[in-house]
RNA sequence: GGGAAGUUGCCCGAGUGGCUAAAGGGGACAGACUGUAAAUCUGCUAGCGUACGCUUACCAUGGUUCGAAUCCAUGACUUCCCA
């Protein structure tokens, strides 16, 4: 017992351990070793921007969708309620009640989400605040000073997320940027021990330009790599293209992450392509607005035909929601505007997202994943 | 019994002579949402037609006018005030 915990202490943060590759499509079946546990992979993360996965408590995240590790992000936790309060607060963990791994997206998301409010330049990025149109700048090295002082256990480089579409000159010049500032992040990255820093590829949709990127971040040997820059309104055919063709130039025995990919068919097709964790707010936005992921199609639940349904949102579903309330109750609290319809949604789509990787998992194992997939598809209603 | 105000599409409500099949809400119906400026946003809501369009529409009936939801008369109903 003591030599497993000693073994444990040794583990770098980060680590990614490869436990198996299926035989049927080369998917990785993994282990990420993290300061809060360990992650199995592949895994699907739930987003919690503001230091809250929206509208559920850290019991429901643990108990009902069963996540070991949510994300969180530091442009919106610089502005409000401010790195610094977050650290005099004992650090993010402690702030928000949740004991689990936390990785914190850098920001470079909302370079690309708010770009009516920006400036890039080779330092950093000119913010205006959406919240009061305060000035604030972003730079790589501001970005890990915050990241360190709300003690995630995942951090990320500071990155642009080149919007699609862009021209070839402009993604080649966002990516070189986004590689140099890798490079400081790496280098003003303060806690090594006890925060793994992670990579983000960028290149856009252009193959030599992700070569590049994915050959300069390798260089720096980050503990783990993401791929950026994707499902930003590309076609899905060009996006499966580039991620199939991205993987391949990450190390193997590396964590590979697929930065905001959130529908199940996605998150298979990048399973399948090598990757070991996703994260998207879909599941959680799609909730609030109405919409249940089920194993057969989304359910829209304040349509009509559901009016007198007495079944559960997904039969073959293990969640609170499933286990306890059918869709004519679902649907009458979301036509009246109540807050209870958006929590059980949010369980149930986190749980349905968690579950599929589950099984995704154990598909892996044995060796049919893309048995799995095809059945999947088959229910979900895709055409394959 | 006397006086005043009012009646608009599923509901509330704007509109006081042509630009009105009628603003704006709400509701209903449908859709979108992918490292969260989102419990948000979009479409649609008289009938028929893909559409130019046609038909029926602003309490009812009659009238004025080239033209009426809008002006006049009568009736019905609603609300308020005084007895």
């Amino acid at each position: 017992m003591e030599k497993l915990e000693q073994k444990k202490a040794e583990t770098k943060v980060g680590t990614y351990e490869l436990i198996h590759v299926c035989k049927q499509t080369g998917a990785r079946l993994g282990r990420l070793h993290l300061a809060h546990g360990i992650v199995e992979t592949p895994i699907f993360m739930p987003v919690g921007t503001q230091a809250t996965v929206k509208s559920l408590t850290p019991d429901e995240l643990k108990e009902d969708v069963k996540a070991p590790i949510i994300l969180s992000n530091t442009y919106h936790l610089y502005l409000r309620p401010g790195h610094e309060l977050i650290k005099q607060c004992g650090g993010l963990h402690k702030f928000m009640n949740w004991d689990r791994n936390i990785l914190t997206d850098s920001g470079g998301f909302q370079v690309f989400s708010l770009s009516g409010l920006r400036k890039i330049t080779e330092e950093g990025v000119q913010f205006q605040s959406h919240i009061d149109g305060s000035r604030h700048f972003i730079s790589p090295e501001k970005a890990m000073e915050i990241q360190n002082a709300l003690g995630s256990d995942i951090m990320m480089c500071f990155d642009e997320c080149t919007p699609y579409p862009s021209t070839y000159d402009y993604t080649k010049k966002s990516m070189e940027r986004t590689s140099r500032w890798a490079k400081r992040c790496l280098d003003s990255h303060e806690r090594k021990e006890e925060q793994a820093l992670f990579g983000i590829v960028q290149g856009g949709m252009f193959k030599d330009l992700r070569e590049q990127s994915a050959k300069d971040l390798v260089a720096l040997d980050f503990p783990g790599y993401a791929v950026g820059g994707l499902s930003v309104g590309e076609p899905k055919e060009l996006m499966l293209e580039v991620l199939e063709q991205t993987t391949p130039l990450l190390p193997e025995n590396k964590a590979r992450y697929l930065m905001g990919v959130g529908t199940p068919d996605y998150l298979i097709e990048a399973v399948l392509r090598g990757i070991d964790m996703c994260d998207c707010v879909l599941p959680t936005r799609l909730a609030r607005n109405g919409t249940a992921m089920t194993s057969v199609g989304k359910v829209i639940i304040k349509n009509k035909k559901y009016e007198l349904d007495q079944s559960p949102i997904d039969a073959s579903c293990d969640c609170y929601c499933c286990k306890n309330y059918t869709k004519a109750y679902l649907r009458h609290l979301f036509k009246a505007n109540e807050i209870l319809g958006a929590r059980l949604f949010s369980v149930h789509n986190l749980r349905f997202l968690t579950r599929l990787m589950e099984n995704v998992r154990e598909a892996i194992k044995e060796d049919r994943l893309m048995d799995f997939r095809n059945e999947f598809y088959e229910k979900y209603g895709y055409e394959k």
